[in-house]
DNA sequence: ATACGAATGTGATGTACATCACGTAGCTAC
DNA sequence: GTAGCTACGTGATGTACATCACATTCGTAT
């Protein structure tokens, strides 16, 4: 399927717009295509975009003390990924973004962002919604964080997201985790 | 400070609304006071409202197995809390929130915020704006979780809310990190 | 095909935490 | 007052995890 009409579903969802407030929000997103390895935003970047994934998968991480690397979230198609903290802030990049697989999204940025919410009434409840349901999800880490030991949390993981299991390398699904690779290789080497 | 002045200083620091516009959403607001002790939501309710804090202090917990409880957040004034997964999914509670000490909130249902959202554009940018500070203050706390040891995360929090310490008892501080009361105990009085 | 770096497995050891157990101090009700 | 409940301190012990070390396998470039 074609970027513009992945999009227009995945907005259609929670929005209602016309056709012609569509493509004009549409006139705002720039198509990207990258590489696996690719860099799209590194700790201390200035932040004007954000990303709406259109295939692929990227990682949002943060470096600890130039050693442990921790994932706040896997960019799957249609997720989008920035450093929402600079973006909105102005601040400089405190998280790095790259792309695990090869990778085509759309991006938009923070200025022609807030111009369009501003302007359409029903593109600002879009992305009230769309963090909304952001707010959720990390709410929902949090507590499993809290709750849950590793096995627990590797094994919901991958109830979400089976594909995770053969697309990414496996010290990146423990960097996710929060918990060393060597662990994670004995858990699910152990109940086999 | 009367409780319509507090939200409309809060509100108009990201919306801006005519004096009419906010006479308007704050008709739909309806005042609550509650003891230390009593309960707002328990898992299991119906959700049908969210609650804006003007004095007191609460806070939002889970319960796993019956046994050990996890503080999501500790609601205080200016803050906005419910179980919000409940009551945008309209499902059933699932997380509990009570007073640590004496409350007044003001209290909005999910039907009426939706109707103004979509009757007025400043409203819903209103509330795109504060679900983004949530989402962003979230983050921050996941990767806190990840990062940090128990007695940097405890050195954080004081920072943050200098008043949770004579505030709220120390088991309660305890359930927010994540760490039993006990190992808590030890943290603070091994660094005096 | 060879070579080299990245990903993964696995043992040994150390440590931060939970858990259980018991004690004390303070608050509230009657 | 005193009874009882909640908060808090602290020792003993167990455990899930990190860390370090090294071996092996896999992927990719040349």
């Amino acid at each position: 399927m074609e970027a513009k009409e992945i999009l227009k579903q995945h907005i259609s969802k929670m929005a209602s717009l016309t056709d012609e407030q569509f493509d004009y929000l549409f006139s705002y997103f720039k198509p990207r295509i990258y590489k696996k390895g690719q860099i799209v935003i590194t700790e201390g970047d200035k932040v004007d975009h954000e990303y709406f994934v259109l295939s692929g998968c990227l990682k949002a991480f943060f470096i600890n003390d130039e050693i442990k690397m921790y994932i706040l979230q896997f960019a799957m198609p249609t997720w989008w990924t920035s450093d929402y903290g600079a973006l909105y802030n102005q601040t400089r990049a405190t998280i790095n973004i790259d792309c695990i697989t090869d990778a085509e999204v759309l991006c938009i940025s923070n200025e022609d962002r807030e111009k369009i919410c501003s302007e359409l009434h029903q593109v600002e409840h879009f992305f009230r919604w769309r963090t909304n349901r952001g707010y959720l999800a990390s709410q929902k880490r949090l507590l499993s964080f809290m709750n849950n030991d590793t096995k627990a949390r590797y094994e919901e993981l991958l109830k979400l997201y089976p594909q995770l299991y053969n697309l990414v390398p496996k010290h990146l699904i423990a960097a996710y985790l929060g918990v060393s690779r060597e662990t994670l290789s004995r858990l699910y080497n152990a109940h086999k």
